[in-house]
Parts: C-alpha cells; structure tokens; sequence
DNA sequence: CAGCTTAGTGCATTTTTTACACTAATTCCC
DNA sequence: GGGAATTAGTGTAAAAAATGCACTAAGCTG
C-alpha cells in the first residue's frame, strides 16, 4: 500500500439534496435548471461541493439554502454515490440527502448557480445530469420505506388536512390503492389525529373534516414503545374464474 | 460561491468495515490492531484510503481483502461520516460498509497494515480509533433492521444449523429473548427451511434436527411478492397483581 | 437405569386484517 | 327550489395471524 499519502487527497465531495413535496396530489421533487458546467442549462438536484472545513450535514443545509433559499430544513443522509467517472471535473463523490416539506410554507428563491428552481412531478422524471436519476430513485425508494415506518406524510401536507388528502399522499408514495375505510381505521385508531372541529371550505361537494397530527402525543407514545407501522395492502382485484 | 474549483479537490475518502460474525452464541465484529498511524496498535475496523480511480463499493472489497485476507464477500453500504475533525491526516471522510459472515468459511490473514486481525464480541466492545465506535453501533442498528426484514440470519450460520442455534442468533442481534415455539411456527410456516434429514453429533442431549435455508425457494418467492418478515416480539413478563 | 439436558410439539384465546356497499352533506345547474 | 353530481363518512362478519403457555421425547452420562 501507498507510503505517500499526498496521492489521497486530491478529490472533491459534493452534497445532493432530494426535496420532496405534495401538490395537486402528485409527489413532487425541488429542482434547479444548473447555471455552471457541467450540464450547464439542465435540470438538476439542488447540489453543490463540501468545503473542506464544514460537516457534511451542515453543508447539506447551505447548499440547499444558497441554491434555493429554504433553511432550516431537516435534511437526512441516504446514500453515497461515487462511481470513478461521475463528474467531468475530477473524482468527486456525492453525499445525497433528503427532506420531506410543504411546499405552501416555502418561498422558493434561486441563486446565482441557479438558473431556476422549480417543483417537478416526479412520476416519469428523467435527469440526465451526472448520476441524478439513480440518486433520485434511491431517495424515493427511502421515502417509501419511511412513509410505512414513521409519521412523517404529514411533514408534506398542510397543518390541516382531510383523511381523504391524507391517503391520496399514502397512494402516491406508494403507487398503489388503498381501501378507504381501512385506512380510515388503521389512522385514526393510532390516536396521532386530532379532529379540528373544522369542515373543508370551497369545495363542490360534500365538505370533509379536517384533522391535525399530534406531534406531542406521537413522541409520548414513542417512548411508551409505540411504532407507527402501515403495512403496504393495495385492494385485491378479483380473480376472474377460469372457464376451462 | 467559488469559481475555482481547485480548492475543493484536496480531500481524501476512506471506506470502513464492518463484518460481522456469530460464534459460540456471540456477535463477533471483525477488527485489525492497526500498523500504521494515526491510531497506531489501536484496535480498529478495517478500512484504508480509496485510490482516486476505482469505485467505492470496489474499494471496500479491495481493502478488507488487503487488509484481512478476505475476498469476494457481499459488502452493502450503510453510511457517511464526515465531521471535519475526524482524522488527523486532513479532510478525510468515510464511507462504511457491513457484511455478514460465517466465520467458519474463511482464513483470516492479516497484511503488513493490519499487525492483527482478530473477532471481538460485539457487546461492551469500545473502539477508540477515530469515530469507529460511531460507525459500529450505526451498523448494529442496520442489521437489526435487516435480520427482521431480510433471511439474512443465515449468512451468519454454517450450512447446517439447528432451529435454536437460528433462535439463539436472533436474541443476540435483537437483544430480547424470544418464544421457542413460536419462533419455530413463524419461521417453518415460511417455508424456506428444508429438513436435511440428520440430526447433530457429538452433543450430550437429545440431538437437533439439522436445516439448511433454501435460498433459490426463496427468490422463487421473492418474486411473487413474498416478503420475509419478522417481528420484535419478545416473551412478556407477567404482571404482577398490585395488591392494594 | 436413573438423572440430566435440550428437542420438539398443540391448542385455545385474542387481536388484527380483510373485503365490501350504502347513506349523508354540500354545490351546481337547470 | 329540486334534482343531479360529487365526495365524505360509516360497520360488520369472516379469515388470518399472533399470543401465551407446559409437557413429553430422545439421547448422553456416570
């Protein structure tokens, strides 16, 4: 092995953030249309180099805030991608994060690098710029498992939102339907709801309650040794009868 | 933001890992005694630097075989760690794998870096050498999650085990005792164990019946959409009658 | 052959999951 | 103002899974 240890250190780490929203019932993910080369002018995840004397979660943050103005946003590691040739500059590994927001409450502002910042419906997103789409399908495979283990779907809608709201998000994430009075059950028997005492309003039909998650109660039950668990149970189709 | 990029190119990245074992009703982690500084003749997990032109996944195979003799091992990423000051060399931060191994099915041979290279029992083990203690519990906490998740407890056993010896693993990783008989219904009702049709030798008691796990059974059902699951469900103590 | 040690087994009860279809409340339009 | 349209909201029975629990079986040892 190398005696020389000059040789080592001579790369680059960057940090990627995958942003999560919920709009119009489609999950949607923050993206910036890139300002420098490489792949300048296209559509890319909110990323940028560590410096050498920051951590890499604290980067996370500034990086995010710096391309598009959101701070103080939870930003959780998921993977490290590093493949030789990955980016034309050098070797240079990348330390992807994700983060789950309501897109209502942010202001989305792009800086210099930052050609623009946008909200894109994820469903059939392609990014051609360095490994991005296979970061973006690691972070959605995270969010899938995650939406199963923890409360964390109401990080992505209103402070108040309608059950029905609420189980359109559980079938985005996890692309499969889900029976309604069963996930009704299933919810509101885990006590984490709270009934608002309030109705929908401008809707054309009936209007539905709307609920809030209980933060307080969920972290009580958590340390009473509560695990919040949804099992993925889309609706069984019929078998149709074969007629031999 | 910068625009030379040149000062972001003098980092250097290592892999670490981190191979489990279980032996003698114990979880064993794999540790060389270091021959290099920093941390010279400290107990340590096995990790070195990435060469600037191969992969990271391909680095830690590279590395765990110099260093301990071990190769073709399946080696899955788990985490980053970056805190600035985590080594004393400069930027250096870590990219840590796990893997689980019958210790039986290989020699351990450790190179001119690793001055030994030896199985520590996992439970009260304290690593001082950079932040290896860190990097160890996150890899606990993965394969606590994993053995509930994933068939994996039979990496860890010979060929031919016992349905106690697979029970008794799972209380180590899991740390809670476990039901015989319902352990044994919940893991034959799966169907991914086949009676070998011979019992143990040399045990002065009844012998075991020996089982082998049928892993082609198990991709077949993979396939189907079975999912290998597993609950922490350890034996309640009965509740005292408080008498008042 | 008596005693030790671990293997191996079943059942009744409770809990959880599943499948499924109608009535209720509001707006909109005519 | 009444009917049509739209989504909200609700219960139950049957099946499946999880739980709690204690005795007999088989081989070894001295």
């Amino acid at each position: 092995m190398a005696t020389n240890f000059d040789n080592y250190f001579k790369s680059a780490f960057t940090v990627d953030n995958v942003i999560f929203g919920f709009d119009e019932g489609d999950l949607k993910v923050l993206l910036i249309k890139r300002g420098e080369e490489p792949h300048l002018g296209e559509w890319a995840l909110p990323g940028y180099f560590v410096k050498t004397d920051e951590d890499l979660d604290s980067a996370a943050q500034r990086v995010l805030s710096e391309l598009t103005g959101l701070s103080k946003v939870y930003l959780e590691q998921v993977h490290t991608f590093g493949s030789v040739n990955r980016h034309a500059f050098g070797r240079v590994i990348t330390i992807s994060y994700f983060s789950l927001i309501k897109i209502a409450n942010y202001t989305i502002q792009p800086s210099s690098i930052a050609l623009q910042t946008q909200w894109h419906t994820v469903s059939d997103l392609q990014l051609h710029a360095f490994d991005h789409d296979t970061i973006l399908a690691a972070c959605l495979q995270r969010l899938k498992w995650l939406v199963k283990t923890r409360p964390v779907g109401f990080e992505l809608l209103p402070p108040k939102f309608t059950l029905t709201e609420l189980q359109h998000l559980y079938e985005a994430i996890l692309r499969c339907p889900l029976d309604k009075r069963n996930f009704r059950k299933k919810i509101l028997s885990m006590n984490l709801l709270v009934d608002c005492g309030e109705t929908q309003e401008g809707v054309a039909h009936r209007p539905a309650r709307l609920y809030k998650f209980d933060r307080k109660r969920y972290n009580r039950l958590v340390e009473q040794g509560f695990n919040f668990e949804l099992k993925e149970t889309p609706i069984k189709k019929k078998v149709q009868e074969a007629s031999l």
